[in-house]
DNA sequence: CTGCTTGTTGGACACTCGCGCAACAGGCGT
DNA sequence: ACGCCTGTTGCGCGAGTGTCCAACAAGCAG
């Protein structure tokens, strides 16, 4: 392999990492393979990271950040509380469409097993968590929503959605998309004393859906 | 070990397989694990078993099916169905205590992969909400609770069980087992139309806790 | 008691895994 | 042009895995 400048081939590596892992998870996802995908040898992959849980746990901080950063940005386009949290949803939902989804499956069954995966998934899924209690908060000060306590409404929120959407990816057919969605909203309109229909329907957006490996 | 009927011998493997598994995880339960448990050789598992996955389904789809039973029975002990439903929570709950929690989250990210672990997992999963969907009803029927949808309400109930559940197990300390179960109780009272602390809080029941392998 | 079926043994085999290391080679400063 | 720094290689180690198999022995039929 060519050679590259070290932060160019480190986030080649976690790349590659993360291409495996989508296509077979990150339980069976081994250095060899890593290296296979990067056409490269085995040894460069430790040359970057101390251990095969470093690059694993690299490699979902990268997709799990990306879909928290578009889910945020999502969320900063709204303009107000109602339309900000419809944009969480929205984007939420659409993360159980393509394999992000079955990232976090993954990542949660590993978190006791591989330290550094098990710290990152805690730490994003708390990023998540307060991505909601912000959405929440802001919206109880603009007098649109009414929350005693915003943070265990937004853990409450997010684990509902969270089941449900498990069921969804796990259990293809068990429960649908839509009504992941539409059962997600109907329960924060309840926790945020908002009458029945206040929160806007998000649009299912069409995404990229890769076939199984 | 001493000569054993094929049946009972079968039987004793699974035991051990799910004793190792319960205590180590599923990921790492290997043959070795399960003769030494039993105080027989490896070779005696593959007698009776043609591969060590074999070995594994069979034991998750004990430990699944033996829990369901676990809690259908203490579900019919109660005569009430405000007590039914609390019975239901609160032997539910008493599965984020030690591994078997874990065994679902593992099941969870490998069904898409491991096609007979995802139909014994939505099987069973099927089976749990279907038990719920019993309990609504009745209770539906003797006139303690109101609901449209005992369908949906049952899937909404089980799919926040599980979220939270999925955060005090995958990410120890984030969310603590009482919480998870005060907060689907009162979820459960909403669902149902019942007035705050009209469920009985189960006492959370003393369990075998094996320590960590 | 003898012979045969079959549960049981324990080690051999052929892998895979993460990781370490000595050697090689490409590019930059001088 | 040289030499050094460092990215890169590819093999090898030790420990781990599932699987197979020839040999052993316990119990039953004759």
């Amino acid at each position: 392999m060519a050679r590259m400048a070290p932060a160019a081939r480190r986030d080649a590596i976690v790349e590659a990492a993360l291409a495996v892992a989508l296509r077979k998870g990150f339980a069976s996802t081994t250095v060899r393979d890593v290296a296979t995908e990067l056409h490269c040898s085995s040894g460069l992959i430790h040359h970057y990271f101390a251990s095969m849980d470093e690059v694993l746990a690299a490699a979902f901080e990268r997709a799990a950040g990306r879909d928290l950063a578009d889910t945020e940005a999502a969320v900063a386009e709204a303009t107000t509380p109602e339309g900000r949290l419809s944009a969480f949803f929205g984007s939420y939902a659409r993360a159980d469409q393509d394999w992000s989804y079955q990232l976090w499956l993954d990542a949660w069954a590993d978190a006791v097993r591989r330290p550094a995966l098990g710290d990152t998934s805690r730490r994003l899924n708390t990023a998540w968590q307060q991505l909601v209690v912000r959405i929440i908060r802001d919206g109880v000060v603009a007098g649109a929503f009414h929350c005693a306590d915003p943070d265990a409404t937004a853990w409450r929120l997010l684990s509902l959605l969270d089941g449900l959407s498990l069921q969804a990816v796990a259990h293809r057919g068990l429960v649908d998309r839509a009504t992941v969605l539409a059962w997600a909203i109907a329960a924060a309109e309840d926790e945020l004393a908002l009458e029945r229909g206040a929160l806007p329907r998000p649009v299912a957006s069409p995404v990229t859906s890769p076939d199984a490996g």
